[in-house]
DNA sequence: TGGACAGATAGAGGGACTTCGATACATCGA
DNA sequence: TCGATGTATCGAAGTCCCTCTATCTGTCCA
């Protein structure tokens, strides 16, 4: 899909070019914070990973055992294992252990951290 | 002096936001939707770019032409031109020829979109 | 009109990611 | 203790992503 959006200015000042260059950068976010930040939403996006985030939220209890991700998300145990070391990894879910199975749980603190990060820059902009 | 400027904004996801930001939270989401928000948040999963967001939101009047990004990023112009690519693919950002430059500007109703998407019911998930 | 400059594109190299089968580990029940 | 079951790890194949250099397009100014 291609919008095309037709602009007209009107330009008072013929020098105004010059300025649309000026070096900007004061309050963005620093190489580190985002550093720290992207991997979480890595984590998060993969349509596998997200399907599992809201099966975990919507399952009774919030909870689900691994083995009952596998036939809705139709993939090998193993991947469905891999994809949920990563969620952990990125403190997304919780795994505790109940007998031979793991029941896992989304860490819905960690889902607002990052709603958040993405929420207050809006505030400056708009 | 008049200026045309003409916005060219390419959404490789047509119709991705209808489907794509459907919150976590609500119930089990689909394939589909998994499948249209993850690309969104896959723009977004990258310190490059989630630094470019910032700083574009920093700078004066919330908009940057590409060229005054290179420097703070320490990069190659082709690959600041890949990122914003990438960001306007998404949805992100959107892009104004202004004579030789090009400004580029936040998206934030896309950014609050990915934001509520993610934001969990504490009360009912805590 | 030609040089200078901002931006986009093409292609390549190196690395990371997703997925799988095979296999090891952990726990339960008989 | 042994087999069954749930989970984790390993290694490989294929794909995708980030970055670069080289090059092309588009625009401005002398």
């Amino acid at each position: 899909m291609v919008d095309i959006l037709i602009f007209v200015n009107e330009c008072r000042y013929p020098g105004v070019m010059e300025i649309c260059c000026t070096p900007l950068h004061e309050g963005e976010i620093d190489e580190l914070r985002a550093e720290a930040m992207a991997p979480v939403l890595a984590a998060l996006a993969d349509p596998v990973r997200l399907r599992i985030i809201s099966m975990l939220i919507a399952a009774p209890g919030g909870t689900s055992c691994g083995c009952d991700l596998e036939a809705p998300l139709e993939l090998s145990q193993p991947t469905v294992s891999h994809h949920l070391k990563v969620l952990r990894e990125a403190g997304l879910v919780e795994g505790e252990r109940r007998g031979r199975w793991v029941h896992y749980r989304v860490i819905p603190a960690r889902l607002a951290e990052i709603a958040d990060a993405l929420t207050p820059e809006l505030v400056t902009a708009s």
